[in-house]
DNA sequence: ATCTTTATTGCACAATGATGCAATAATGCA
DNA sequence: TGCATTATTGCATCATTGTGCAATAAAGAT
């Protein structure tokens, strides 16, 4: 006995569905790792080369890389390119927006739940 | 010749690792999904109970309860219960805040490369 | 032209996400 | 108690992500 109106077939439905419905989403899926917010902040500083958020994120440069392109992909992070080297910078800032409202929201809901014990 | 730090072993750090190091990637990565972003924008409209839920996504009853629970473990929608069943409604009004500048940051976006050809 | 530096892409691996089905709880009702 | 309804969890499957290494591309510099 079916509970839901089924639509796909059985395997149909990765990950990646989700995000062809809803520009939206993948605009969050860029947010969601902490690798890409922590080079969101460091770009709020100003603009970065690549080495410098290699430094900072302790990663590969192929995942910087790939990192940035995601990020790039949706309007986030602007790149410039100066010989060899491209330097990065905040292509939209209501992304702190975004992350300050988050960050609040998270916090009310920490704080709320502290109260029940 | 590494070109940046490595801290990670091989196949160490999957998609679940950018979540442990910050609170908000988990938080965006509740929103990066078209069918979650639906059920927010339902639920908009007051609280409804996971009957009309499915209803409305056509997904399987456990698909929507994990959807569901995945919102509710980020404080952005909570529940109810009555008898047997329970009533969802959004915990967390700003969330539509967010939605509301993501969805003009991609407009802007899409125009700006709209607009180069 | 050759070399050096930087950026991207291809490949592989482990882990996760999304989905559906089946089984199990949890709760109310006859 | 036994049945019906609802919600969650376990399991399987496929696509995707994050990462690192190696190879390739791009662009200057010698």
């Amino acid at each position: 006995m079916p509970r839901g109106i089924k639509k796909n077939k059985l395997g149909m439905g990765g990950p990646m569905m989700c995000l062809m419905a809803d520009p939206r989403s993948r605009f969050f899926m860029a947010l969601a790792s902490g690798q890409r917010i922590k080079i969101l902040e460091l770009l709020k500083e100003g603009e970065k080369s690549s080495a410098d958020i290699i430094h900072v994120l302790e990663l590969d440069a192929s995942v910087v890389s790939r990192h940035l392109m995601m990020l790039r992909n949706v309007g986030l992070v602007s790149a410039r390119k100066e010989g060899v080297t491209l330097y990065f910078s905040i292509a939209d800032i209501r992304v702190f927006q975004i992350l300050d409202l988050t960050t609040e929201s998270l916090r009310d809901w920490f704080e709320q739940r502290q109260s029940f014990f």
